[in-house]
DNA sequence: TGCATATGCAACCGTTTGGTTGCATAATGT
DNA sequence: ACATTATGCAACCAAACGGTTGCATATGCA
């Protein structure tokens, strides 16, 4: 069952759990305690994650911490960088535009 | 039915559709060629990806360009630029680290 | 006017998703 | 040794997803 990262961020609990392990490490249980869901479901939820390589996980004991994998998160960031080229070209054309509304009006 | 951007990029197919109305507006018809499914399946794509207020539609006639909506991507490179602020720290700290082990054997 | 074309919508269908409950396993502490 | 705690896994279930086909509507063209 092969997920891809966009899969992954998609549902916004899991978004939630990243967002929370990326401060720092935490273990399963005091991750439901954040949710209103099982500790079960949340669990579900990290093995997806851990699936698609964005959570790694550090056993101390009975307990395991899940910690983000913040270089599977650039993978987001490579895909939407190519879209950010395209607003900020537009925004320097505008700018350009502005420049060149600015002259004429000082010329005339 | 309340969709957000993040399950609207979750597909395929969806990206592959933004990444080609990025270039130039395209109709449903034309998108539908580019892919082994039918035109109604691409019409429905598109439906969410309008729900979300990703893609923008020009009619013309009796065709409907799709073209897309630039400014909701930076909703998606918000929520990516808290982490990237993430690596670059780290980056940051690796980098003053290095300088220091340099400095080190420097002196030794 | 009549016919082809472009599109959206509704109904249906198999698969996936996200949740639940129950159980098994392993480490901790008394 | 035994009860407690932390976790994962399997089975089940309703809802959502992504696809299909069929049909309705509207525009363009001869």
């Amino acid at each position: 069952m092969k997920r891809d990262v966009f899969q992954a961020i998609a549902d916004p609990t899991r978004r939630a759990i990243i967002a929370l392990i990326a401060l720092h490490a935490m273990t399963p249980n005091a991750l439901a305690e954040h949710f209103d869901t099982s500790r079960q479901a949340v669990s579900k939820h990290l093995r997806i994650l851990a699936e698609c390589e964005l959570v790694r996980q550090d056993q101390k004991g009975r307990e395991i911490y899940y910690s983000l994998e913040i270089e599977k998160m650039k993978e987001i960031d490579e895909w939407i960088s190519q879209y950010r080229k395209i607003w900020e070209s537009r925004f320097e054309q505008l700018d350009t535009l502005l420049a060149e509304l600015k002259h004429q009006k000082t010329r005339s």
